[in-house]
DNA sequence: TTGTATGCGTTATCAA
DNA sequence: TTGATAACGCATACAA
């Protein structure tokens, strides 16, 4: 057990005082170069950093953000999307020293004040995904704390968000199907609560309407596999079932060619399916999925970045980030590939 | 954007000392109950809660734990594995009052010290997965902070650490498999630094061994789907191909149907398949997938509660925490259900 | 039971 | 360029 070194005890070493190691420490200037390096070479020795806490209570800064999360969030997936969002975020915090501190939310009412804001553990906040209660947004935005949402927004009020290319991304989907000449094309979605489901079905109606088809929409209330197979069966039973679908996520169009099988049906060569998302499962599915590939690395690293410049200066104005999406063509669609994925130019 | 309230303004507006207003709501003796119910309910109005920063430097606590993975274990799996034991941290760890700090590290020299635990950020670490460098674990443990693996132990220094049945859960789907009447099964497994795949193995091996049959095995670097259809094509190449395989995980697992099928071999008519982990798509695969089913949530929650206690009371003996697991019996093994699965007594 | 005073480890202000 | 010293907000030992 090592003892806890401080920066009185380099101080003492070196026989300088404490607030000129701090400052040799920090790169502020008022210390000859050769003192710096002096301090600094024996901070290295000695494996010295200071006190984050005592840092921070001195400082104003903690350099730490919350990355918060919706209870609901966790399981949604077969895919770990927002852990891969988390994983951009952390990468990119490390960068300039600054730590994650995750918390989750739900729906209960003690849930509308983050104990993680109330003892200012924190400088800033990252909001992921869409369940979110509106009014916690509101209000978080409103204590002053610098906040960045990804994969969410608020309707009427701007705030900084990172999304990706919802809309165009599955306009691009939908565009592809309408390309092999499908008229019937469903679209299955999640709640339009969701940002990315408004988005998304709103691409796909744009693309719909540009073609001069009409379009049936499911909504289900979540996104998995077996929302997805509830749709898919719902799509199938009637007598003029689609020849298409468009799934608002890569685990709803799985759960909708499940469907297809059990109504008999083959996929693409009886309906045709593509998604959104391109989850590491896509690229092996049966038949492989068509979908919208959105880096969501990046999506983390946007975010974080722009926290932390909001968090070096507080005034600036709101921004949306949109991350650009990519069309990656498999054989769901009914593309007779060689096996190999294409990227579409969109 | 409200002012920071401090313990001294709810003092001043009750006109008692600070000293009284700590002890009320740190619900330490020293004052009475009429006064405590006062600091208590105009704490509650105000939605006051004590600075966590200046209470960690008086105090000697922070209030945070590190999570810590390696930078691999990210993308590692189709399925959020860790991210579903840091779940289970997380919500044990708020019920305590406590938050998550997540950090990750990779296998650089300038890995080997982490920087959340030199700036004494937090009160003890949980380090997740196997890929954790043994020198950075023994080095950590050493340094007096409180630590808990997860699904990791060293091989040689007894450490307080939660894994799950690995040897037994794998065993009695082997001795499953067994069952079925098929004499020649293979292993199919990761490195064997893993200590997940080497006692799985270790369980596959006492069932052969109990059977009076040999045992081919192969490992692969990684544990992904794509491993595991590398895996299942060196099986299936050969004369003499395998009646079954039992693979470490359910991806590597999904990744051996693949290789059959390209084989021309029916799953599992032709090759029976089994798998560990009983990830969330593993119900869903095509033929739904016999695995063993581990709760990493529980994991989780186990892993943030041994290491409270470690915080309580750093002086405790170190011990493992095994965590049972189900043999999920479903149809890639040869049982025609009804397509329904089955927990089997073991 | 309550208040006063000191210390926690660092940064920042002001003198030297 | 350097050093002494005062915050930062809270917990706690000690005094009343």
């Amino acid at each position: 057990m090592q003892a806890k070194l401080r920066i009185k005890d380099i101080a003492e070493q070196l026989g300088v005082s404490t607030a000129t190691v701090s400052r040799a420490l920090n790169d502020k200037p008022g210390v000859s170069d050769d003192l710096r390096q002096q301090v600094r070479k024996l901070a290295a020795d000695l494996d010295f950093a200071p006190s984050m806490v005592a840092r921070s209570l001195a400082g104003a800064r903690t350099g730490a953000v919350a990355f918060i999360l919706h209870r609901q969030a966790f399981p949604v997936s077969s895919d770990p999307f927002y852990f891969l969002i988390m994983q951009g975020v952390e990468r990119e915090l490390d960068r300039a020293g600054y730590h994650i501190v995750m918390s989750t939310v739900g729906n209960q009412p003690e849930d509308n004040n983050l104990r993680v804001v109330r003892e200012r553990r924190v400088d800033g906040l990252i909001l992921a995904g869409p369940d979110i209660n509106p009014s916690l947004v509101l209000s978080l935005s409103r204590s002053g704390l610098p906040l960045v949402l990804v994969d969410n927004a608020l309707e009427r009020t701007p705030l900084n968000c990172v999304l990706c290319e919802d809309c165009e991304g599955a306009r691009s989907a939908v565009e592809h199907l309408l390309g092999h000449g499908y008229k019937q094309i469903s679209f299955v979605g999640g709640p339009t609560s969701w940002l990315s489901t408004r988005e998304r079905q709103k691409g796909y109606e744009c693309a719909m309407r540009d073609a001069g088809l009409p379009g049936t929409v499911v909504h289900e209330k979540v996104t998995t596999m077996e929302a997805g197979l509830a749709a898919g069966r719902q799509l199938f039973a009637g007598k003029d079932r689609p020849r298409a679908v468009y799934a608002v996520n890569d685990a709803m169009a799985m759960g909708v060619i499940r469907a297809a099988r059990e109504a008999g049906l083959a996929v693409p060569a009886d309906v045709a399916v593509a998604g959104f998302d391109d989850v590491s499962i896509a690229a092996s599915t049966d038949p492989p999925l068509t979908t919208v590939r959105v880096n969501k690395e990046i999506m983390g690293e946007l975010a974080a970045r722009r926290l932390l410049e909001l968090i070096g200066d507080e005034q600036q104005p709101h921004c949306r980030i949109i991350v650009e999406t990519t069309l990656i063509i498999r054989q769901s669609c009914g593309c007779v590939g060689s096996g190999e994925e294409v990227e579409s130019g969109k």
